[in-house]
DNA sequence: CGAGGGGTTGACGCCGATCAAAGCTGGTGG
DNA sequence: CCACCAGCTTTGATCGGCGTCAACCCCTCG
């Protein structure tokens, strides 16, 4: 009985998602056990104690998103928020006239969705996975009776929003001003300092979300691609992986802004 | 004695303030009474009880500050935040080419310096006044001081947070791409909505911090602002107060951006 | 009265947007 | 297996917007 319950409650899970993810699909990996998460200590719920996930009242999920899809969109409100373990997700905007722009790119240990606790707006942009993305779906309501029960929950939810503040402003003062080969210098070696890799090495974006990130064209993006390229300052190392001269970069970042 | 002791206090906050001020001078206005404050229930500590404030330990106190005024510097760590009753701030980085970027505009009811909440790595931007600005001074300790007592008061900062974090998101849709009159417009727009003023109206910024704000340079922003004076987008109501034609400002934002 | 700071305007040249077309790659179906 | 196509990247040609340098105006303040 119960066995069947919890089977519909997963096939429910997955067939919404499905649903949402407009583009691929999404492997449901299995209900979350948090308390023996191996990474949890790195997460949004690293200061809570194991005992804090035994009666949750709505289950985390744990998925494997295939790259394009979308989690979330703009002005909706699933009532869960996606802690990201692995891959990458953009957060973007479209204005009216059909331009995107992407407002935030987010990795490993980032929480995204969170301003949905703010109350009655949504989510304030659509989040597309770029690569493929391991990440857990949480529950508001589980964050909120976290929340509730270990009121210091709350501090690690103010520094992963004020990460992504910082991450704003550096967005602001390093990709928004400048001429486009430096914001372009600063994108790869803000890939870098993201990339898990030790070597810094990076996985190229799509030349069009690399225009949508610094706000130039997409042509232009792909000719100073093409001539880091050529000037051996970006050369590859793997199937798409990428390695940068890092100092030949930050001169060039340099030149006229931070 | 308890006297003198207030005394010398309160003398060492107003000269440390007037030493930290590089440009012009604070007025002190006194020791708070936040239980007492007409406005409180706008502002940060809108969720506590008036007796929160009987025995907080180090002293909030309220200042006028001069236009042009530090308030606070990148990097530095003052152990305090402020709490914006009336005018306005504006935020900054300094590019090492000396290049200023401005990275948000703050008015009545924000909270700045927030970011010290975190940790070790200091405030963020530097803070200066753009107005005579009205603001409350608080001592980081109290605040985590009022917090470890109230635990909702998280909530309200992680609000403030994620206003900050909206504003910054507007700020790199809006101003962060497209055609320089698009920015401007939009600039101007997002001002009206900003102003206390029920008609909307404005007080123009010097040139100089609008070219900050859009990221383009003062010529160009002279031009435009100049051009829609001509064509009475834009019109002067009374000293340093402009009205602006709002549906012919929105045609012109929304062109080609949001 | 002169100096200085902020705003406006003009002239010129370059960066980057736009339009267009040609490689390159992977997928699909004959 | 190859032909073909679709999507992405690269490259070229052209043109307009905006950065830059410079002069001038206006106002305030010493």
């Amino acid at each position: 009985m119960q066995f069947f319950a919890k089977l519909t409650d997963k096939l429910s899970s997955m067939t919404k998602e499905l649903r949402r993810s407009n583009c691929t699909n999404a492997e449901w990996l299995g209900r979350v056990d948090c308390a023996h998460c191996q990474i949890r200590k790195l997460m949004l719920f690293s200061d809570l104690p194991e005992t804090a996930f035994d009666d949750v009242l709505q289950p985390i999920d744990h998925f494997i998103f295939a790259p394009g899809t979308t989690l979330y969109e703009i002005g909706g409100d699933d009532r869960v928020i996606y802690s990201i373990r692995q891959g990458l997700v953009k957060l973007l905007h479209y204005s009216d006239d059909g331009t995107r722009r992407i407002v935030r790119m987010l990795g490993p240990r980032a929480s995204i969705g969170l301003e949905l606790l703010d109350g009655l707006e949504g989510y304030r942009h659509t989040a597309v996975t770029v690569n493929k993305v391991d990440a857990c779906r949480i529950p508001l309501a589980t964050v909120e009776e976290l929340q509730s029960r270990h009121p210091e929950l709350c501090n690690q939810i103010r520094q992963h929003l004020q990460n992504h503040l910082d991450r704003a402003d550096e967005w602001i003062i390093a990709l928004g001003a400048g001429p486009a080969r430096e914001r372009i210098a600063h994108l790869l070696l803000m890939q870098g300092e993201l990339s898990a890799d030790p070597n810094g090495d990076i996985a190229l974006l799509g030349r069009e979300d690399m225009a949508a990130i610094v706000g130039i064209s997409v042509e232009t993006v792909s000719r100073i691609v093409a001539e880091f390229k050529r000037g051996h300052l970006l050369y590859k190392v793997a199937e798409d992986l990428y390695r940068y001269d890092r100092e030949a970069l930050q001169a060039i970042a340099r030149a006229a802004a931070d």
